[in-house]
DNA sequence: CGGCAGTTTGATGTTACTCAATTTAAGTGG
DNA sequence: CCACTTAAATTGAGTAACATCAAACTGCCG
């Protein structure tokens, strides 16, 4: 996980899983034709487990997470935290940082990433006249509400199995749109401290819970890899319905 | 809650208690210099326990609330609800409404309430010359994501007791916007099954924990009415640091 | 007066947490 | 390639928090 001389970095997020359909891609469509090498634009990278947004600080850019995992969390006081949401290549870290300077949330590396910042002045400069970003915007805001409703849904009203069936199955997809996948075997670099700080649960229950999926044959969580056995009965689960 | 007369109904909202900041009275404040009457804003009521809006049906319109209180929440199939929010007089059932036809939410009035719908189209338009909106839009937006965030780390985080105590925080400051309060006596339509909804607990728990709070002399919640006796002791429980 | 919705209370059951020990896996340096 | 170290995962036993079930109580309204 070298990181690339900075000339490189630049083609990074041109190849972004999601520059089609990404506030990323956009944007960069709309330089590739007029300036190779923008000031308001900037790329960089972070270790796995590097902080790299922190809740209430102030910021001048918005991001975007090129390459690699990362997570968004609430931290509280004695050591508790929050996880709000897992983060995956194409995804900005905050949609309301094009609004708003403060950071709603702290962000962390969960692997090692790239990123891409963008200067707030000029996305809000191009969002007034681009329909595109507009709605590329509004598709960002209104998938982080949507999978906001779900989480507080589950952990409002779920068991722990149906929590952490319902956090795999939201990753699912997620993890399909950016990989090849072969054998049902999805790259999942998450820590079982990860899932316990998403669907609110202890590293032990949570273990428990995925010893009894791997028994009952549904999937099998280990080095990184999550092998879905039987995608059909993990629905029966974790699906809100 | 007699329904007033059409031509009545038009002051409501210009009276809304947020009419300085919020949308509706952005929006009202530039009609009264151009169209006393339009036709992309209708006013309506409904009564307690009435279904306003409900999820993945398409809209038109772009509700905000003028008078009572309503909740919006997410229904699984086998009756079991998880309340998101409590919506106050002032607030848009959805902000995200403004850029999807289709509800995220769906919405129950908890007393009586009146509304205010104004056509989606007409606030697109608006919303593309006037700055005033877009912040206020924004801030809407920021508003939504700082409360679904805090509380999607107490449902993750916190005992019964805390969540309790951060949802009567929570909405306190509100009702205080909206209400002249003596005695610090708050005006509070919520039943028991709503808080349980809320929190993500049984009525019956949530009797206990409020029982509890009656003896310690926190709060006593009884007849609509909370009376609030030890504020410094309730944030103590529920304020997340 | 009777009925109904909401709340309270008690007894019991289940889920998930805590604490602690053990096993497994992943590096690290010789 | 092999001891040694360390982080992560697993397992077991005991406990606390919350759910469930059922009954009694309250205030309200017809």
């Amino acid at each position: 996980m070298a990181n690339p001389p900075e000339t490189a970095l630049a083609s990074i997020c041109v190849t972004c899983p999601h520059r089609e359909t990404g506030l990323c891609g956009t944007l960069l469509g709309s330089i590739a034709e007029t300036d190779p090498q923008p000031r308001w634009q900037h790329f960089f990278s972070a270790r796995p487990g590097e902080q790299i947004v922190v809740r209430n600080q102030a910021y001048d850019d918005v991001f975007v997470l090129c390459s690699g995992w990362a997570f968004g969390y609430f931290q509280l006081a004695d050591g508790r935290r929050q996880i709000l949401k897992f983060l995956l290549p194409g995804d900005m870290l905050s949609s309301l940082a094009v609004f708003e300077k403060s950071s709603l949330l702290s962000v962390k590396a969960l692997t090692g990433v790239q990123l891409s910042g963008f200067v707030r002045s000029e996305i809000r400069a191009r969002l007034a006249t681009s329909p595109e970003i507009q709605s590329t915007l509004a598709n960002s805001c209104i998938a982080d509400v949507r999978h906001s409703t779900e989480l507080l849904t589950a952990l409002g009203q779920c068991t722990a199995e149906q929590r952490i069936a319902h956090l795999l199955l939201q990753l699912i997809p997620r993890i399909e749109a950016r990989n090849v996948i072969r054998e049902q075997r999805y790259p999942f670099p998450l820590r079982q401290q990860h899932i316990a700080d998403a669907v609110g649960l202890t590293p032990v229950h949570v273990s428990r819970v995925l010893g009894g999926f791997r028994e009952r044959q549904l999937v099998e969580l280990s080095e990184g890899v999550l092998k879905v056995i039987n995608l059909r009965e993990l629905e029966r689960i974790g699906l809100l319905r």
